[in-house]
DNA sequence: CGGGCGAATTGATCTGTGTCATGGAAAAGC
DNA sequence: GCTTTTCCATGACACAGATCAATTCGCCCG
């Protein structure tokens, strides 16, 4: 593992605020990193000011393109980040002497990138409504692989995203996302304790709103 | 370049025709491949029959996932298909020893996460007119790259996909991306010669009603 | 305690796109 | 040549979600 102690010689840690724009598109990018705690996001705004979200990262994820100067998005810390940095010369170097890097990069790229086509169902594709439940099922499966105990149940967790910030990741408005998870609350899908937080009696209804059944990646 | 001698070695072609389903999406893939001549999408399709393309093959364009088994979409010839092949195992196993063809896939694959968030933005954000205006920027974009003179201007290209798939592709319904083409085609945005073949008098128009404007990856 | 402020909810109304239905045009088959 | 099929265009209408507007909730801060 002579890779991982190479990377630690060129690494260090940055730390930035809930609300901060950690890079600007177009901006240059003289690192490249991952999250390792906190949440941010890729967002790309057109001209008039609609803006969607392409990309949420969460920690492990890698944020920034080798080979690439230029940032193509925006990338905003949602709550206090620390990344972890590599200057990018010196990692794209190590990258080229590295089989296993570039090899561990492309499986988190092919992961990415499924994702993303996910998203584009979500997108095209669902009602506002199947669209909450997709983003919710996401949130709770994620915080249910954070907790390695496999079985905690009943799945609750924090809404780490503002009402807008939903609605720039599916293609909604903020009111709209609002009326929607009133809508399953009323209806018994999720229970609300203050505005943040979410449980949710059954995993399986909630998948079931969500439009993707297939009756799941067995979380339950 | 040995690797592409042993490339060679596994390689052969298959021939697809227009319509023909080249994978089934949850099958085992017994290879990866990349296209060579004609047009494959990618799709998703939910139990209720709605569908999204999560991708669209041109020639050069690689097809299927080392180190994965199943296949997540279903892939379909658009037009005569014709792909160069690998069987999955010899190709993972030269992928390890050869970290050239590695470092290469991951840039097609980030290339490829790229344009998957592009159409993220279309699809949440876009209206129908803009969606209709992207996809036919792209089509002309990539027509005006295959011939390599630069400068063929007024810029023509045949429309290789149907009603429905450009519906598909952009979230839409058939009969909206009709009735958008043909309000291009009276606001001079575009003109048609039968129901496919387009000519576009001005690019930067078509651009502008793109919505991503930023005036250009300079085709100007 | 009260004022101020951002986040969220909820209501009223409008509108872009979906849905349903009909007919035409071009290609494919016999 | 005629029929059948596929693809496309267009009209009438419905509705999900956007827009505009008014409150409310929760929180920070003096």
């Amino acid at each position: 593992m002579d890779e991982l102690v190479e990377l630690d010689k060129i690494k260090y840690y940055r730390r930035f605020e809930a609300g901060q724009t950690i890079v600007w598109s177009g901006d240059q990018m003289e690192f490249v990193g991952s999250v390792v705690t906190g949440i941010a996001t890729l967002t790309q705004t057109m001209e008039d000011g609609r803006t969607q979200m392409v990309g949420l990262l969460l920690p492990s994820d890698f944020v920034g393109r080798p080979g690439r100067d230029g940032a193509a998005y925006d990338v905003v810390a949602v709550s206090d980040v620390v990344m972890c940095c590599f200057r990018k010369r010196p990692f794209e170097k190590l990258m080229a002497e590295t089989p296993h890097i570039a090899h561990r990069l492309l499986e988190m790229t092919l992961d990415e990138l499924d994702a993303a086509r996910e998203w584009m169902v979500v997108l095209g594709r669902k009602t506002a409504r199947e669209k909450i439940a997709s983003l919710l099922t996401i949130l709770a499966r994620r915080d249910a692989s954070l907790t390695p105990d496999g079985l905690v149940r009943p799945l609750e967790f924090r809404l780490p995203l503002t009402r807008e910030a939903m609605a720039d990741y599916l293609g909604l408005t903020l009111e709209t996302v609002s009326r929607q998870i009133s809508a399953l609350r009323k209806d018994g899908v999720i229970v609300l304790q203050g505005k943040r937080h979410v449980s949710v009696p059954d995993i399986g209804r909630l998948m079931e709103e969500a439009g993707d059944d297939s009756d799941g990646g067995f979380l339950v």
